[in-house]
DNA sequence: ACCATTTCTTAAACTGGATTAAGATTTTTC
DNA sequence: GAAAAATCTTAATCCAGTTTAAGAAATGGT
């Protein structure tokens, strides 16, 4: 089990050598490349993904042909098409790694029989799924508070390294405007 | 215990008349007064709160000062402020009944210690919470590829007895635009 | 029932950010 | 290391939704 996903888990719970040892188990260590797609619009969400190392991107297509980030996922974070995974829906969204990246995987059906064997990881899935909760309505308070240009300067602050490395259609789509506008604001002074 | 909290439970787990004293116990019944508020900006939230008859609105003050909508408590849902809950930082958000409301509170730190005497509810507010995460999520897909008029209209489709009752401003801000432009939308033929 | 408050509508002028188009730069691939 | 592909920039024009302003209608308290 990779070390990033035991040390997240012990700071919400506390399991010993041998539940760690039943966990690793019922997860699944990959590899993927850049680009590569690991959920497909359309297709059931039936897992939840482990950012270990690298950076996924949830997007969907629009009319028009483009592509809609809605989300990031960065290293130490779950990413999962939640109402897809609970309702068995179809789900509205690719999940696509940005760079060469390592993710573990746990299939919801073996995560079920997972937390008949060790119940305290309901209580670690809880606090993530809480945690992102409160993350998610922050960031509807700030779709709707800030401007456009607003939101890039927080993000920027927030993530500084971030948009070093990330391509800026991709960040320009994520925040919600257009690659040209991300470039006027950032050739401006000041 | 409230028959409509009793049932959203039993949807998710399954509890014994003995654990659901156990579980009354540690809640509290409030009814509350049209605008009365139950979490001010601010101030830590230390509870969830379960709608069970009514309505409430999570809102902010912004720098002109009026009021942002971020998001609506209906019944049969938990709301909280998840980040100051979990944080314990204080809130970016007021909780105010819109209507005469109903409501169960659930503090932080009896929550915990019932989750000691009934270890499955951390499944049903782990459930809870995945189920707001993929409404969350579809909340900004929805932002992210709709036009103002198309969220009015969808919203419209979705809630239809909703947007009969509530007052034009709080649904105009809610879906982040101006009490005028929905009139006009509204005015329109088609 | 009446007055005060809250809520809703209409319409003209305005603006933040999109669209369009074209060229410049950087990165990848072979 | 050259060609192709991907990414970024600049600038003119355009438009969805805001702002401002003022009046109309509904609701609520006593």
């Amino acid at each position: 089990m990779p070390a990033a996903l035991f040390d997240h888990i012990q700071k919400f719970v506390s399991l010993n050598a041998e539940d760690l040892e039943l966990l690793a188990q019922y997860i699944t260590v990959k590899t993927i490349a850049k680009k590569e797609v690991i959920l497909n619009e359309g297709q059931r969400c039936d897992a939840q993904y482990f950012i270990v190392k690298g950076c996924v991107r949830i997007f969907t297509i629009t009319e028009n042909g483009t592509e809609q980030i809605t989300h990031f996922g960065i290293e130490n974070w779950w990413v999962s098409d939640y109402l897809s995974l609970e309702a068995k829906s179809p789900s509205h969204f690719f999940i696509q790694a940005v760079e060469a990246s390592t993710i573990v995987v746990l299939n919801r059906v073996l995560q079920d029989e997972l937390f008949i064997k060790l119940p305290q990881l309901e209580r670690y899935f809880r606090m993530v799924a809480q945690k992102a909760l409160g993350a998610s309505m922050m960031r509807i308070y700030y779709l709707y508070l800030q401007t456009a240009e607003e939101r890039y300067r927080h993000f920027a602050n927030s993530f500084p390294e971030f948009i070093q490395w990330i391509p800026q259609y991709m960040l320009a789509s994520y925040l919600g405007f257009t690659p040209e506008f991300l470039s006027k604001v950032r050739g401006k002074k000041i």
